[in-house]
DNA sequence: TATATTTTTTAGTTGTGTCTAAAAAATATT
DNA sequence: AATATTTTTTAGACACAACTAAAAAATATA
């Protein structure tokens, strides 16, 4: 077993890494709000455990061992945010803190009960792949909602250009970010979209598609 | 705020302190599985925080301040316990452990909206009462389900004689600690009992009654 | 009541995870 | 290439919450 902190390291390095061939000390101390001297004592501390590939001076990268308690981490907070949201109501932008602390409850048959109870979802609210048990986890990408592929489906995550205008309309048809969205098809003579959303099908202006970012799993 | 260690020991003294003048150190290590020297630093400690009066070699009693503080992890342990068993399909006996661990994350609107979520239960699975929002709590009282009062409702907490036939009965019927179950009448000609019980009725014999022990949230 | 036993507290130690300050290594500048 | 700057590590301190061992107080026993 790790404690707290030992999770938060990893979490961190997991997602400092990305791309990069290695993590400098400083970068996780900025991350973590540490100071460097303790971030060095937890990498040796991580080294020793063979969760991190340490080398002094030259920065820091995860074993797979790590990646892969990294990875359970990551799975326990978006499985949390997930349930949080849409279960209990929380708004998409209130969850973090609160998934923060859940994700470091140790119990391997609680994170199942709760993956089955969610009915195993492949997204996060934010829009952010959820590993899978065995450590798998699919690739992000953001696309307009003209992109998407008829009968695709993904999760809204940003708007372009959020005028006024813009925000009420998606205010008065209660859409936010986080919500599940699938494109069914494109109207040829308007390029209008048709969608369905909370379980609804909708239609959606071309302009209004350009401007909405989902998250989608695969290319 | 207080620490995982400070509300554990909180929590053992609501517990320890029932019907009692004051609690000893010893105790307190015992229910803990600590040394009494530990115990005595907390004491002072938890003194010091106005939660706890302790007088040296005389004992410790919670105050107001610290009894309600107990109450507010106590109401998390039992939601928490609650939402495990009904929601996530967890077994009456194997969720006190996680619970433990839910109880000590931080945050009010998470636990308001647990609530709600689980249409504000007044017992928890074990058929012990949780504490509401403002600290108050409900008295215990353990009967036979003959005893209840006709439409009274309740939570089966034990089983007085364990023989084989029995539990194969209750078995077969899928009836087990933690059901909730409702008394509607009993039946003059044999003093057999229709009760409610996963939302059918059905009919216990009065040899079944008195061996289910029941409890329930009035006298 | 004097002594023995039990309970409780105090004093000092340990491990974890943070910190500050100083030293060492790596990198940038002249 | 020598020096200055930045980054990183080491060394030592501190808070927390546990521990052991010894001292002190309370209680029981002779």
């Amino acid at each position: 077993m790790n404690t707290k902190s030992e999770e938060d390291y990893l979490k961190c390095l997991y997602h400092l890494q990305q791309g990069k061939k290695s993590v400098s000390t400083n970068e996780i101390a900025n991350y973590l709000s540490m100071k460097p001297s303790s971030v060095s004592d937890m990498l040796k501390k991580l080294a020793e455990k063979k969760c991190v590939n340490y080398l002094k001076y030259k920065g820091s990268l995860l074993t797979k061992k790590g990646e892969l308690i990294a990875l359970s981490i990551i799975r326990k907070h978006r499985l949390w945010e997930t349930f949080l949201v849409n279960k209990l109501g929380f708004s998409w932008s209130k969850v973090h803190n609160i998934a923060e602390q859940l994700e470091h409850v140790n119990s391997e048959e609680l994170i199942d009960k709760l993956d089955y109870f969610l009915e195993y979802p492949q997204i996060d609210p934010h829009g952010d792949p959820i590993p899978q048990k065995n450590g798998t986890i699919a690739k992000l990408n953001q696309k307009h909602l003209s992109e998407l592929k008829h009968g695709e489906e993904g999760v809204i995550t940003g708007i372009k250009k959020g005028t006024p205008s813009l925000l009420n309309f998606l205010d008065q048809k209660n859409i936010k970010l986080g919500d599940q969205i699938q494109l069914i098809s494109i109207l040829e003579f308007d390029q209008s979209a048709e969608v369905i959303i909370h379980k609804k099908t909708i239609n959606l202006s071309e302009k209004i598609c350009g401007n909405l970012l989902i998250e989608t799993l695969n290319d």
